[in-house]
DNA sequence: CCTCATCATGGTAGCGCTACCACAAGATGT
DNA sequence: ACATCTTGTGGTAGCGCTACCATGATGAGG
């Protein structure tokens, strides 16, 4: 994927083994340039996107790159153009499933833009601002947050201050003085609702996630708002406090499948914690779905990995992690030219993902009657 | 951790904000060499370790190194050097607590290293050839193959024919033709299932993996080894097939619990099917572990995100996978050098995890009665 | 004493790229 | 008409390092 496909493998001119020993292939920038009858600069130009290069120039730039299948050295680009990007993606907590696919997503776009990563656990450093300090004076310009420390505000300004740029991947309110990309965590919620809702289903409970993370709110009043919305009351005793774990799912699920009339569906705030509401429900002989439907949140890979297969609300995180590397890219170039643009938030659109674990509520144990 | 400690903070020339601007900090060869009285060839044979440098000459130059803090420039380095070591870490199955792990030890290595690290995965790839090939003409020069890929010898042959390094991590069975880092699966399933027998258990199910996958067949015969060692006999129906995943784990599961008498335990060769497990044994109204004692096998993330926490065997990971990448290191500059040494295979130490998961058989269900 | 190896070291020439400045050609303002 | 800006382009000078050859020392062999 992340590869530069050679399509004219044959094309090459030597045909040697591989690498790029003296006297041998690997085409450089001198060689397209001279394909395209232009100065090396303008190659240059023309691959790293800047302006000033007349349409017809840049074709032909193309064209020779294309044909030669060059690309372009990246031992050679950052000893010219300075310093190597580096950027550390930092994590606190490792709830694995949800970091792998960060993982996938910052190493993809770093090696597709040449930038150093470094993944930096800050579980047993000393404190914070001592790792961090540590880790901008040793050369790191960016740092990449997941939840929950995205929502440290403590952290985010410390790096700020430092002259650091950080990127909030997933919090729950974008903070004034640094970038993030996020998901519309209300309206996702909201939806999800309405979706429960749609299926039939009135007595709808919900788990909150860990409280110290501001999606969790937001994803509750996204819950409250369409139960609401849909002239649905929502009592205190459907809503119960998790962790975002899964025993802490397993205890609000237990305590949600107590109360009486019981709850025809749960909405847990994530994945691991509707996991442990269907274990919970499967040890009181509910089924899933057709006694009682379970959906998360996230979709990581909990959620199909369990059965029957969760259905949740995607985040995009591949696409949002190389976001946020390619945001730190830019904002380093534009920093090295002196410039200081304000942050940038980024709404990427999550998906409702509809898997087995929903229908609409039982009939039978409720003696009710429809007709068919 | 992999960062490189500033001990002598204040000890910077300028205190200059960061990064290296012209006329700035980042001490260069030439620095050092000026420091050192000897010249940037001198240095440069030094930090290399070659031979031809006189020891007063060596001390001097390490000693400049030091006072200065100088680390040298990877970008200078492989620009001039030659090729930049590119190696790949190839995954099929996108298991994802496992890759996680895996995808952090191999990119700590790979910054310590500072070797390029590419991620890729080979699902919808049209054939293994045409990507391996495709890779190699890209200039990757070494392989990382996790399971089940590690077991693939089409793959691995396919790599090393194409003059690639491929490092199989967690095969069943080292191949002679490439490198391998491993535990003793055999081993280790021996000693899980003489510690459940150690527990009381006779009755002890057995969940088979993947039957592709080499280690399967090795954990299986891990099993039948320490029973029968134990005098206890191992009947077919205390033997499920299951296929790694979890739905494969609730099949076999179920299977097991169906036989009269149960089994008073459960070791299922991985942690996916081993919560499966615990799922069904809880449907089944059996508690865990004071019913059944459910034993799994890896220790991913999914062992001590469900409740109880799977007692499991603890594979070393991320040291593995960083033994990886340090072996295609080495190998690649020793290919360099003309050399052509034999596959080197290395067997890393497992860990037997004791968590609540597991239990002394249940009397009561059995009218036995023992003394206190 | 003069070869000819063998050290220990220095000098030079790039590796492939980009930052920076120079410059020509047209567009614009006065 | 001229100064002044904008735009497209080219030339040059390194970035920090190592490959390669050249050099002085030393010692062995004739």
């Amino acid at each position: 994927m992340h590869l530069i496909m050679d399509t004219t493998t044959q094309g090459r001119k030597q045909g040697r083994k591989r690498g790029s020993r003296r006297g041998n292939a690997a085409p450089t920038i001198a060689d397209v340039a001279r394909e395209a009858r232009c100065s090396p600069m303008t190659v240059s130009r023309v691959i790293n996107g800047e302006g000033n290069v007349r349409e017809e120039t840049r074709e032909q730039v193309l064209e020779a790159v294309r044909k030669l299948n060059y690309s372009p050295n990246r031992a050679a680009r950052s000893l010219a153009g300075g310093e190597q990007l580096r950027i550390a993606l930092m994590f606190d907590n490792p709830s694995s499933s949800y970091l792998s696919e960060f993982l996938m997503g910052a190493l993809e776009e770093a090696t597709r833009s040449d930038i150093h990563l470094e993944v930096q656990s800050c579980e047993n450093a000393p404190s914070n601002a001592t790792l961090v300090g540590k880790m901008i004076e040793g050369g790191i310009t960016g740092f990449i947050l997941p939840p929950p420390l995205c929502d440290d505000q403590g952290v985010l300004d410390l790096i700020t201050g430092a002259g650091g740029i950080a990127i909030a991947v997933g919090p729950g309110k974008a903070s004034g003085s640094n970038g993030a990309v996020m998901i519309d965590e209300y309206q996702a919620a909201y939806d999800m609702t309405r979706h429960i809702i749609t299926l039939g289903h009135e007595r709808i409970g919900f788990i909150i996630g860990n409280p110290e993370q501001v999606a969790s709110g937001r994803r509750l009043n996204g819950y409250r708002a369409a139960m609401e919305d849909a002239g649905l009351k929502v009592s205190d005793r459907l809503v119960a406090q998790g962790q975002f774990t899964y025993r802490s799912g397993m205890v609000a699920a237990e305590k949600l499948l107590a109360v009486d009339p019981q709850p025809t569906a749960i909405f847990a705030s994530n994945d691991d914690m509707a996991a442990a509401t269907v274990a919970v429900a499967h040890r009181c002989h509910l089924d899933v779905p057709s006694d009682i439907t379970v959906c998360g949140f996230d979709d990581t890979d909990m959620a199909n990995s369990i059965w029957p297969e969760l259905t949740t609300i995607r985040q995009p995180i591949r696409e949002m992690t190389a976001k946020a590397v390619k945001m730190i890219a830019k904002l380093a170039r534009t920093q090295r030219h002196g410039d200081k643009p304000g942050p940038e938030h980024v709404m990427f659109p999550y998906e409702l993902i509809r898997r087995s674990s929903e229908a609409g509520p039982s009939l039978a144990k409720f003696d009710r009657q429809v007709d068919t």
